[in-house]
DNA sequence: CCCGCGCGTCAGGGTTGTGTCAAGGACGCC
DNA sequence: GGCGTCCTTGACACAACCCTGACGCGCGGG
């Protein structure tokens, strides 16, 4: 299910956009300030974000910026201002659409199907949706692991960290980069969460978790995941 | 340089957006009909499309499926018409953008370069930068260096080196230099860190280590790595 | 011939990093 | 309100790493 963070302070345009959103069976979160947004962007991993500039306690073009820091996500910006500067203002820090209010539902819902379709991989492009190891098999399209026959059973924060690692095929991740891609942009040092997850992941997919043959640690510099 | 198809019949815009673009340093290829406009996103590739909805010989929007049988490529549409339903009818057909004239060009061009840029890949994805030797391969990306068929585990400390090393392959390096790099600004005589440090790499990666061919001594002055 | 200098090698000890376990708390669900 | 799942946090043992000092060797100059 697509997942939606809409960001405005007027409740009653949240709350328009929350109905029609759920109605169409998006997956909505909501926050009504720039702080709150960019927690809730690291937390909850939304697959598009609907942005108001005008928030009350900080810059629209700021929070886009911020949440360019450290990912792609669709950003549809929302805005009562007509201005062309504002307009290039907002889409050169790194939005992706730019709507002027009053708006269309129908139109703004388009533009949200538009801006999640091209965030889409590519159907049976060059990158493997599936990856298997002689003990056990990720489908990241399907967010499944098959052990022995059998699904394994992931919490929601062993997947991720398990999807980042499977992106990264034999390539070292920093811990550093863990932790901001798992956890978010401010968890740059809690390096003891990784520690814990990368045991579970062990414990639940390692056919000897004491000698790990796929999730290898490089000490002092990260983890890496090797088929 | 980035590539621009622009395909309107009314001249006057085509001469606007051609001069503005050029002016940009974008490469545009230009075509006043739909028959036109899909050959030449055929033939030359573009990187992002400008269409005006109203052509003379198709229905703009059999233009945009036209191209979304084959292409991502981003698809800017250009319409006169303000209604919704045109917009939303030309969205989910596969247009990524869509913008009512009479449009202003900061804007215009400011969604064409969002429209670029998230097409662009990702900065350090998957391209790997690799070095050769006789001896042992060195993946600066993935971190990883294989001998033999088996990775060579290397400590952070011994990574560093290493990697200032090989990005300077064939120059000298000199001490002060590597130690600054490697262990900070303030270490600039601890020349035993080096010689202890230069040891342990050519133990794990040359041949012999008490005659290396790779990490070569220069003395009094510093080391040169050679392929 | 002896000495100083620079470099390579080795092994120990302090420090830092990692694996593991268990308990507490937040959250959603019935 | 009770229950279960999940995330966080702290404590501890152990392993890995980095620094350090000592020694040997080759070379050139006194």
């Amino acid at each position: 299910m697509t997942r939606v963070l809409v960001i405005d302070d007027e409740p009653q345009i949240v709350r328009a956009l929350v109905i029609n959103l759920k109605a169409r069976h998006y997956e909505v979160d909501a926050a009504h300030d720039g702080a709150t947004a960019l927690e809730l962007a690291a937390g909850r991993h939304p697959d598009v974000i609907v942005l108001d500039l005008g928030l009350p306690d900080m810059d629209g073009v700021d929070v886009i910026k911020g949440l360019r820091g450290w990912t792609r996500v669709p950003i549809l910006v929302l805005s009562a201002r007509h201005s062309s500067d504002e307009k290039v203002e907002a889409l050169d820090a790194g939005a992706d659409d730019y709507v002027t209010k009053p708006f269309g539902m129908d139109e703004l819902l388009a533009r949200l199907r538009a801006a999640v379709r091209r965030a889409e991989p590519v159907p049976g492009g060059t990158d493997d949706v599936i990856v298997e190891t002689p003990g056990f098999t990720v489908d990241l399209a399907a967010k499944k692991v098959v052990r022995g026959g059998k699904d394994v059973r992931l919490t929601p924060t062993e997947w991720h960290l398990l999807e980042v690692l499977v992106r990264n095929t034999g390539r070292l991740v920093s811990q550093k980069q863990l932790l901001q891609e798992v956890w978010g942009p401010s968890y740059g040092t809690e390096t003891n969460y990784l520690r814990v997850y990368m045991a579970q992941l062990r414990r639940k997919l390692e056919a000897d978790p004491a000698h790990p043959r796929h999730f290898i640690t490089e000490p002092g510099m990260g983890y890496r995941f090797e088929r």
